[in-house]
DNA sequence: CCGCCTCGAGTTCT
DNA sequence: CTCGAGGCGG
C-alpha cells in the first residue's frame, strides 16, 4: 500500500534529521567554539543542504532548534521584555593597581582571612546576554537592560553560530549562562567598509556595532553579522547542585559546549593578579577582539555569598579598567602634505589630547575617499586612538557632537607647495603633484636619498636638509658630495660648528661606498623601494647597465611588472636624472655591485617575520641576519611564514600569526635555532 | 578576471 | 602600522 511506503520514508527521513542535527551541531562546536574543523566547509555545506532538503520535503519536521532554523525567523515588531530571575549586576571599577589592592584588603577583611583564590577574565567590550536553558534547549535569550529587564533576542541569538542551541547529554532541567556578545575587530572593520560602500552610515565601533546587530527586529540582518559570544559566568540552575567555585562552574560551562575564553586565569595572591592586569594592559590589543579591562572575581561561591553586593554592585567582584587608548577631541582643521614621489596627503590638525601616555596633536587621514567614507570634516568632534599603542588613527565623529557648521573637506586644486595644479590618476586614490621640481618633492626626496637603507647618511635629519636646501648649496642628493668645497658656507649655517661640519662631511664620504642597491634605492624612482633596488642591483649589476635597459630586459625579470619596468625606463630618460647620475660618478660614488652575496644558507627556504622590539639586536640587522644566511625577511604574516619572531611589545602580527597556526618564536627561542644552525651572532 | 601575497610609501611621538 | 597597488598564479 502507499501509505506504507510514505510512513516507512517519513521514519527514514525523520531518523536522518535527526542524525544529520547531531552531526551539524558536533560538527559546528568544532568549527565555532574548539576552532578545529574536522571536515571542509564544503563537506560541511552539504550536511547542512541535505537537511534543508529533507524540511523542505518534511516541513513537519522542522523544529525552532534547527540548525537551518539559524538564518532567523519571521521580523517582529517590537521586542518583548524580559524579566530577569537574579538581577545581572554591574561592577565597581578599579582605575589602578592601589584600586585593586584597597578593593583585595576589603574583602580579605570582610573574610577573615586572605589566602582566598581569584580568577581573572579578560573584560570583553561586547553586550552582556543572559542565556536561559530549558531541558537542554535554548528557551530565553535576553539584554541586561537596566540589571532587573532586559530585552528578548531570542531569535537573534539563535543566529549567532557558536552558541549550542540544543546541548548534549545530561544536564541540569533549568539554568541560565551569561555571557558578552561581541565583534571581532576583523569583522567589524570589513562590515564597515562595506557598509561605507553601500552608502549606509557606519558604527563608531565593534560594541555598537554589535549591540545595534543584537538588538535588530528582523533576525536576518542578525545572521549576516559577524557575532561571537564569551559565556563568564552560572547565572542560577534548577534540579542540580551548582559547583563549588566559579572556575569549577566556567569548566562546567566549556564542558556543555560554550565558547569560554580561553586566557582566564586563577591566582591564589593579589600580586599575581596584579601582573597579570599589568601584562593585558600591555597586550591587550594583540586580540582581535575589544577588552577594556579584566575582571577580578572572588572564586569561592560560599565567599561570593558572604560578601553579598552593595546597592548595584557586588562585592566579591571588580573591574581593573586599561586606561583609555581612544579619546575624542576637536579636529581644527585638515592640511595637506607632498610626498617624495608628489601624492598629497592629508593629516588632520587636532585639539592635542593624551592617549596612552603621549599627546597627540596630528593623525594621518590616507586619502580622500577614506575621509569622505569615516565622514570627517572640518571642526567635528572625533573619536582618535593610538593604533598597535602608536600610530594615531582618526577613527570617525561623534555625530551627535555636530553643530552643523562643519565643513566638508575638499583636496585643494594646486599643490600646496608650488601651486601647481595637482591630478588624480584615473582608478587610483592618490592626487599628485605632476611637478618634478616643486621644492616640497625635491625636500622630501633628499630626506630620502640620506635615509636609512638608502646613503645612510648620518647627522643630516629635516632641519638640516631644509637648511641646505634653503641656502642653495644642494638641490638634489649627488650634490652633498661636493659640500667639502664649501665649508665657510657650511659653518654659516644654524647650530653647525667646526667639528659637525667634519662629522658631516666624513660620514658623507664614508656613504660613496655604499652597495649599488642602496644606491638604486637612493634615486627615489617611483615603485621601486629597497627589495626591488635589490633585485635590479642583481641582475644589472652597474647603474650603466641598468640605465641602458630597454622596457622589456627590465620587464623579463622575475618579480619586476611592467609598471615598475616603465617607470625606472622613464626615470632613466630624464636629462636630469641622468645628470644625477653624472654628478654621483664624477664623485666616486659605487655604481656597481661589488661581490654576489652567498645566497644559499642554513636558512634557505625558510621565511621569517620579525615583529616588536628585540633586545640582542635592531629588527633590521636581524633582518639581514637572516638574509645573509640564505632565509627570506617578509614584512606580514602569511600562509607562507615559517618562523614570527616575537620581541616586546608585539602588535597585532602576532594575533594573525596565531590564528594561522604559524610557528612563533621569543627572542631567546630565535636565537637558539640560528646556534643550532652554526650561525654567528653579530656582536 | 579575481584573490593572494608582497612590496612601497607615508607616518607619530619620545 | 596602515593602506594602496603591483605581480602573478589559478
Amino acid at each position: 500500500m502507499a501509505t506504507q511506503t510514505e510512513t516507512r520514508e517519513y521514519e527514514q527521513a525523520k531518523a536522518r534529521v535527526e542524525e544529520l542535527r547531531s552531526l551539524i551541531a558536533y560538527h559546528e562546536h568544532r568549527y565555532f567554539v574548539l576552532d578545529s574543523p574536522e571536515i571542509s566547509d564544503a563537506e560541511f555545506d552539504a550536511l547542512v543542504q541535505e537537511l534543508r532538503a529533507l524540511e523542505a520535503k518534511h516541513p513537519e519536521l522542522i523544529t525552532p532548534d534547527s540548525p537551518t532554523q539559524r538564518v532567523g525567523g519571521a521580523p517582529v515588531e517590537t521586542l518583548g521584555i524580559v524579566e530577569h530571575r537574579v538581577p545581572l549586576l554591574s561592577l565597581a571599577n578599579a582605575f589602578s593597581e592601589d584600586d585593586l589592592r584597597a578593593w583585595h584588603r576589603r574583602v580579605a577583611a570582610q573574610i577573615e582571612r586572605d589566602d582566598f583564590a581569584l580568577v581573572c577574565e579578560p573584560k570583553i567590550d561586547g553586550l552582556a546576554v543572559a542565556l536561559v536553558y530549558e531541558d537542554g534547549r535554548l528557551t530565553t535569550a535576553a539584554t541586561r537592560g537596566d540589571g532587573m529587564r532586559g530585552e528578548n533576542i531570542t531569535q537573534n541569538v539563535r543566529t549567532i553560530r557558536s552558541v549550542p542551541a540544543r546541548l548534549k547529554g545530561s544536564v541540569p532541567p533549568r539554568f541560565e549562562v551569561r555571557g558578552e556578545i561581541y565583534m571581532t575587530k576583523s569583522g567589524f572593520e570589513k562590515l564597515n567598509y562595506e557598509r561605507g560602500e553601500a552608502g549606509l552610515p557606519l558604527f563608531a565601533s565593534p560594541r555598537n556595532s554589535a549591540a545595534g546587530s543584537v538588538r535588530q527586529l528582523d533576525p536576518k540582518v542578525t545572521a549576516s553579522r559577524p557575532l561571537d559570544i564569551f559565556l563568564y559566568q552560572l547565572g542560577w540552575m534548577e534540579g542540580a547542585e551548582p559547583p563549588a567555585t566559579h572556575h569549577e562552574a566556567l569548566e562546567w560551562i566549556a564542558s556543555l559546549g560554550f565558547r569560554v575564553n580561553p586566557n582566564i586565569r586563577r591566582f591564589e595572591t593579589i600580586d599575581e593578579v596584579a601582573r597579570f592586569c599589568a601584562e593585558w594592559t600591555e597586550k591587550r590589543d594583540s586580540l582581535d577582539y575589544e577588552i577594556d579591562g579584566i575582571v577580578v572575581k572572588v572564586d569561592s561561591l560560599a565567599y561570593q555569598r558572604q560578601l553579598g553586593a552593595v546597592g548595584r554592585e557586588p562585592r566579591w567582584a571588580i573591574a581593573f579598567k586599561f586606561p583609555p587608548t581612544q579619546a575624542t577631541t576637536k579636529l581644527l582643521r585638515i592640511d595637506v602634505n607632498v610626498g617624495r614621489t608628489g601624492t598629497l596627503n592629508p593629516f588632520a590638525v587636532l585639539e592635542p589630547v593624551k592617549i596612552a601616555g603621549a599627546t597627540v596633536q596630528l593623525a594621518t587621514l590616507h586619502n580622500e575617499d577614506d575621509i569622505r567614507r569615516k565622514d570627517i570634516r572640518e571642526g567635528d568632534t572625533v573619536i582618535v586612538q593610538r593604533a598597535g599603542d602608536v600610530i594615531p588613527q582618526v577613527v570617525g565623529p561623534v555625530l551627535s557632537k555636530r553643530t552643523g557648521g562643519e565643513k566638508v573637506f575638499r583636496m585643494p586644486r594646486k599643490c600646496p607647495a608650488c601651486k601647481t595644479p595637482v591630478a588624480r590618476a584615473e582608478g587610483e586614490a592618490m592626487y599628485y603633484c605632476p611637478n618634478r621640481q616643486c621644492p616640497a618633492q625635491r625636500f622630501r626626496l633628499l630626506e630620502h636619498f640620506v635615509g636609512r637603507g638608502a646613503m645612510d647618511i648620518d647627522g643630516i635629519g629635516e632641519s638640516l636638509a631644509a637648511q641646505l636646501m634653503r641656502a642653495g648649496l644642494v638641490q638634489d642628493g649627488a650634490d652633498l658630495y661636493y659640500l667639502k668645497d664649501h665649508r665657510d658656507e657650511l659653518l654659516g649655517l644654524e647650530r653647525l660648528g667646526e667639528k659637525s661640519v667634519d662629522n658631516l662631511l666624513a660620514s658623507i664620504e664614508a656613504s660613496k661606498r655604499r652597495p649599488l642597491a642602496q644606491v638604486i634605492f637612493a634615486l627615489g624612482i617611483r615603485h621601486v623601494g629597497g627589495e626591488v633596488a635589490s633585485i635590479l642591483a642583481n641582475h644589472f649589476g652597474s647603474i650603466d647597465a641598468l640605465m641602458d635597459a630597454e622596457t622589456h630586459d627590465i620587464d623579463a625579470i622575475p618579480g619586476i611588472g611592467t609598471k615598475i619596468a616603465e617607470s625606472v625606463r622613464e626615470f632613466f630618460t630624464l636629462e636630469e636624472n641622468r645628470r644625477i647620475i653624472d654628478k654621483l660618478r664624477a664623485a666616486g660614488v659605487n655604481l656597481r655591485e661589488e661581490s654576489g652575496g652567498a645566497r644559499e644558507g642554513p636558512l634557505s627556504g625558510l621565511t621569517f617575520v620579525i615583529t616588536g622590539r628585540l633586545e640582542r639586536f635592531s629588527r633590521d640587522a636581524a633582518e639581514a641576519l637572516v638574509k645573509r644566511h640564505g632565509g627570506a625577511a617578509a614584512s606580514s604574516v602569511t600562509k607562507k611564514t615559517d618562523y614570527l619572531v616575537v620581541g616586546a611589545e608585539p602588535g597585532s602580527k602576532l594575533a594573525k600569526a596565531q590564528q594561522l597556526g604559524t610557528t612563533i618564536l621569543d627572542e631567546a627561542g630565535f636565537i637558539a635555532l640560528l646556534r643550532e644552525r652554526h650561525i654567528e651572532l653579530p656582536a
